[in-house]
DNA sequence: TATTTAACTTGTTATTTGCAAGCTAAATTA
DNA sequence: TAATTTAGCTTGCAAATAACAAGTTAAATA
C-alpha cells in the first residue's frame, strides 16, 4: 500500500498515523524482542528467523523514527547495539495489549507460552487498560468522542 | 511474509501468534471503525479509500478468525452487517494502546484528532495498562517472566 | 420492466517480500 | 603481518501481494 496515505476522511486519527509507521508483522516482532532485552543485530536475526534485507530496513525505519538507537558496541566495534528510545519503551502497552489478546484467543491447551510476573504486587501479570483518572476497566459503551476543529 | 511461520525459538508468544491474524495496517483501520460504530461494507469502503478487492478479503480474515460476524441487513438484504464478535470487541484495548501512543509521540500542533471521553468518572480518556491485581501502572523494569514448559 | 445499488470478483500492473549471494570493514587467528 | 572469520549490511531476482479499474450478480427501487 502507498504510504502515508492517511484517509482523508473526518476520523484520520492517531491509530492511522501509528500504522504508517508500525503497520508491519516484523516491526512488532522486532519490538517484542527488543521488550525481552534483545539488543543486537545478529540475536534478531537469528531469535526471528527475518531475512536480512528486511531485518536491516525495519530496524532503519525504526531508528528514523525515533523508536530505537544505534550505537557502536564499545566492545567489538563491528557490533551495532540498538536501543528503545523512550518512544520506543512507550510502545510496551502496545505489545502487552497483543499478547494479553493472544493469550485469552488464541492460547490452545498449553496455556499462555509465556507468564509474565508483575514484581512490586508478587502476582502473575494480567494487564489491562484502565483510565488514568478513576482506574476503571475501559469498556466501548463508556468511550464517547469529540473530533477536534484544527483536522 | 509465509503465513503462519511462527520463530522456531523458544521465545513464540502470543504477539507472534496474534499478528499471524491481525498483522496488517487495513485489518486495525477496519477494526477503528468498527469501534466508531460502522457496520456496512459500503461504509468501510468509503470512510477508509480502500480497494473492494481488499476490503473483501479482510472482512473475510476477520469474519474467519471469528473478530466479526456477517449477516444480512434485516431492511436491506443486499447489505451485510458486519459486526463485532466478543473476540473482537476484546481488541478495542490494542486500539487505545494504538491511539494513545499516537496521541503522545505522533500528535501535531493541533493536538490529539481526537479527544476521547470516559463517560462514568467524566473525565478526558488517558488508558494506561495496569496490572489487574494491584492497579498499578506496568513499566518493563517492574515484568519478568518464565516459559511455559509445554510450549 | 428498466434502472440503480450493494457487494463482490476478476483481470492487470506496480510494489513489496523472501531468499541467496556478494560486499566491506573490523576483529581474530596463524 | 597475512589470512581468515565475523558483523552488518546491499544487491539481484523470482514470487507473492496490493492497488486500480472494470465487470458481475442479485436485490431493491422507479
Amino acid at each position: 500500500m502507498k504510504k502515508s496515505t492517511l484517509p482523508s476522511d473526518h476520523r484520520t486519527c492517531s491509530v492511522a498515523r501509528t500504522l504508517d509507521i508500525l503497520g508491519d508483522r516484523w516491526i512488532f516482532l522486532i519490538l517484542r524482542e527488543a521488550f525481552f532485552g534483545v539488543r543486537y543485530y545478529d540475536q534478531f536475526l537469528s531469535n526471528l528467523g527475518i531475512a536480512t534485507n528486511i531485518l536491516s530496513n525495519r530496524l532503519k525505519r525504526l531508528v528514523e523514527n525515533d523508536i530505537m538507537e544505534k550505537h557502536k558496541d564499545l566492545k567489538d566495534s563491528r557490533r551495532m547495539k540498538y536501543r528503545l528510545t523512550d518512544k520506543g519503551r512507550d510502545l510496551y502497552p502496545v505489545t502487552l495489549a497483543f499478547m494479553q489478546w493472544g493469550d485469552r484467543w488464541l492460547a490452545d491447551e498449553n496455556g499462555p507460552p509465556l507468564l509474565l510476573h508483575h514484581t512490586p504486587c508478587n502476582h502473575a501479570l494480567e494487564p489491562i487498560m484502565c483510565c488514568a483518572h478513576c482506574k476503571e476497566i475501559i469498556k466501548i459503551k463508556d468511550v464517547s468522542y469529540e473530533e477536534q476543529s484544527g483536522e
